[in-house]
DNA sequence: TAAAAAAACAGGAAAAACCCTGTATAATCT
DNA sequence: AGATTATACAGGGTTTTTCCTGTTTTTTTA
């Protein structure tokens, strides 16, 4: 086992027992080893600037408290290009393999893959530079002949407030009470949101949010 | 390292990735050893059966195909009660914690854990039998003055369906079409259902619904 | 099989959600 | 500064949801 010449892997989630375990496993990896585990998004970028050796493959995992994946893949494409970023998630959510995939990972993997999946995936990744599975063709593919609506659209903050307390048991009535705003304006903010969605009521809103992740259950 | 002795183990997680890295990890641990891993429940009950040899300790997740945490529980506690069950999982939903707990869990673990504090619970759980969290205790405390409604309501087939349907698009004229039945006895449901659960609207029914993972999102 | 319980269904009414169109106001841009 | 654009808000109507109180029908139980 040469240690030096190891490809250098970093895994990045936030749940420890997770990251421990994972650790061991990889590093019972021929050629790869663990240069550093990080929690979040924010521990990562603290990690990566305070160390002088850049790993070639981060572990991400999507769902982090702090800084999630998404927002560090958007960081990491601008600061790191070179690193190759694998997506490590429990979500087999469309939505989520397509916008991490845009935002340039080079794989999507869910935690249910066999250890040989992941040891085929990381020497991959190395020699051709991503690890497509069929999870993700099949994202892909259809993404092509289903017209989603719009894939990431924008909230401005008094939207994105609406959209949480709308997943409530509060009536419009409240919510504006809340918002310190006319019932009148938040009936607006309710309907522009749903035109831009395609959404018929509220159930459909609180599901989005849910697939999306803009509110916690 | 006395293999003999070693305090055994089985895995319950459909995450096969973090099971196997955990099995690496509990490895490790001095006195312990990991006996076998199942993907779900019903994988469980299967391995226990073709197997002679009983784990000590069951640690097992809640969110799993086929047969979840809750059912797997139901199921060990009236056939192997000296199996000591440790419950894994993501959720610090105190729905969840006090289910558990309830169904004779010895445990409830986050995923996000020092391996540190598992190693030391593992030999608690073999001394006395138990090892109770402080996540654990604050919600055993917090039930005790909080009167959450009805801990675990009972619903029959239509109900479900309703609950289903209730959580899509649908309107309630449109869920009594799919199910055959009049919309007044649909509205018959809701009712039933709101008050069973102290619920205002059909916004909170869905958050229900998705707190105790009745559908999936 | 008669009585009791559960499930299906109704009438009717108030509240809330939904939808369209239009105006005043504030912010932004040229 | 004037034009453009975005935001806050209104009027007013339709549909859906929510809620209350019943009756009829079916199923269960004694």
């Amino acid at each position: 086992m040469n240690t030096l010449n190891d490809n250098t892997i970093a895994i990045v989630d936030d749940h420890l027992l997770f990251a421990s375990s994972l650790e061991k496993l990889i590093n019972s990896f021929q050629g790869f080893r663990v240069l550093f585990k990080a929690q979040h998004g924010l521990d990562l970028i603290d990690k990566l600037q305070n160390l002088n050796d850049l790993p070639d493959i981060i572990l991400l995992d999507i769902n982090m408290p702090v800084m999630n994946g998404f927002e560090t893949l958007k960081w990491l494409t601008e600061n790191h290009p070179t690193i190759r970023v694998l997506s490590l998630s429990m979500d087999d959510n469309e939505m989520y393999i397509l916008k991490m995939l845009k935002e340039g990972a080079k794989g999507y993997f869910l935690k249910d893959i066999h250890p040989k999946t992941l040891e085929k995936a990381l020497l991959e990744v190395m020699e051709r530079g991503f690890y497509y599975s069929e999870l993700v063709t099949n994202a892909m593919v259809n993404s092509l002949h289903s017209d989603l609506p719009d894939l990431d659209p924008e909230f401005n903050k008094n939207e994105l407030q609406f959209i949480k307390l709308a997943c409530s048991e509060l009536t419009y009535k409240e919510i504006a009470d809340k918002m310190k705003l006319s019932p009148k304006t938040v009936d607006g903010y309710r309907q522009d949101i749903f035109k831009k969605l395609g959404l018929r009521n509220r159930v459909g809103l609180v599901m989005y949010a849910l697939k999306n992740k803009m509110i916690n259950i």
